[in-house]
DNA sequence: TACAATAAAATTCTCGAGATTTTTCTCATT
DNA sequence: AATGAGAAAAATCTCGAGAATTTTATTGTA
């Protein structure tokens, strides 16, 4: 079930689109749009002209939408068609708030439970999370890069632990954060060392020590919340949008 | 955001069909024919037998289908359409350990931030409930007002606590608990009290006992577990579908 | 000018039909 | 009988057009 949305339409990585089906791909590039922020917060979501810019019909643009309400990306009202969900700052203190509680939890549990393939795979993902950190420049290229290997590394930290509920809604919790690490990283340089960070959950979880790896990812999420508050306080340009 | 989906199409109350979309008419019919257990689970939802029976077009049912995705009552598979989210013991029991985790402690911080105004309606939720679960006769009309007066409680319980996003997210695990409870219901009388046990949380709550009010909902949620593992050892006979 | 009524434009919602893909059936071959 | 290729049937996916509704513009009245 969890499944449903973020792996049933195949492999996240490059351009590929080929096998995909055309509400898919829409579903896709939507997807990251908003991410992205190219379409922005509370933007109304025209069906007539989101056609003729993804080049296909309005019937299915409008599938592609009704699948991006379950990651609450999109709001849909009745009669008065879609919008890009709103952001705003309690919002994002609203999602830290329960990434943390859900994601320490999943790492105590994880960290008490993971077996010898559990360990593989996160020391795996650290490394090459390691390594994309070390590439410090910000490009845009890099950035997509940083996302993926974060992702993977906090989804192997938690994927012997929690139900499968849990990495669900931590899931989309995630994507959601996304949003706001874009605005973040756009208009303050991460001054924060997040490598230390994830250094330090690394080693907390592979020396078996369950309370700390929770805490240590409890305070890790909820680091970012600084963050993007001091970024509003300078009131960036293109946050207008922004609640 | 929470809203997009669970008050988005109007109230839920009677058979009020009137000012709907027909997407949203069969997105709700769609829905409780799910939860009834009148669509089976792994079923798979033919568009073309689907637009017949609820007469709509194909492309309206699609929408409505990808709408519930978002509830994770209907997966959809590329290229090979939709189906009725499967059932399961180890689902529910994942279903169940997640929202008494969330919803515990939402409740213990809702016992302790709530103001007059959050007393009040719990105390008339409360009373609400009494009241239906005063005619315990089984009749299926009582069941969907149980449910509702059920619903109600529980939410507004949590209602001064926890987060929009814990909210959301209870109200997708309470939806899909239902269907279990539909069928626990439909073949093993319920014999446990389930009023004393509301009755001991309301007391609970408004006796500002945070930590207990957490730990009565904890187990008040973890309670049905054994319901529906007794009844699924029953080997019921429509549960065939069912893991 | 402010305000409402009305008309025009834009947008959402819905449909029926057809292209593409998956599933089922048929039947020849081992 | 079991297997597998190929045809037929069924289902999914997609589209362009049109009805219903909302939004914007226009006009008339206090």
């Amino acid at each position: 079930m969890a499944d449903t949305l973020h792996h049933l339409f195949g492999a996240a990585s490059d351009t590929g689109s080929d096998k995909r089906t055309l509400t898919a791909e829409a579903y896709h590039r939507l997807r990251q749009d908003i991410i992205m922020g190219r379409l922005k917060p509370g933007e109304k979501l025209r069906t007539e002209h989101l056609k003729i810019e993804y080049d296909v019909s309005a019937a299915t643009v409008r599938e592609a939408l009704a699948l991006l309400v379950a990651d609450a990306l999109v709001v849909s009202q009745q009669q008065r068609g879609f919008r890009v969900a709103p952001m705003s700052l309690s919002d994002f203190r609203d999602i830290t708030q329960t990434r943390a509680l859900l994601e320490a939890q999943a790492v105590s549990q994880s960290v008490q439970n993971g077996d010898d393939e559990w360990e593989a795979e996160l020391s795996a993902s650290f490394h090459l999370l390691s390594k994309v950190e070390e590439r410090v420049n910000g490009g845009p290229e890099d950035r997509r890069s940083w996302e993926d290997a974060n992702k993977r590394f906090h989804e192997a930290l938690i994927s012997a632990g929690g139900s499968r509920w849990t990495r669900h809604f931590l899931s989309i919790l995630n994507r959601q954060s996304e949003r706001y690490r874009t605005i973040a990283f756009r208009h303050a340089p991460p001054e924060r060392d997040v490598h230390a960070e994830h250094v330090a959950i690394y080693v907390a979880a592979t020396s078996r020590d369950a309370e700390l790896a929770g805490l240590l990812v409890k305070r890790h999420i909820e680091r970012t919340l600084d963050v993007v508050a001091s970024v509003k306080q300078d009131g960036a340009a293109d946050m207008a949008s922004f609640e």
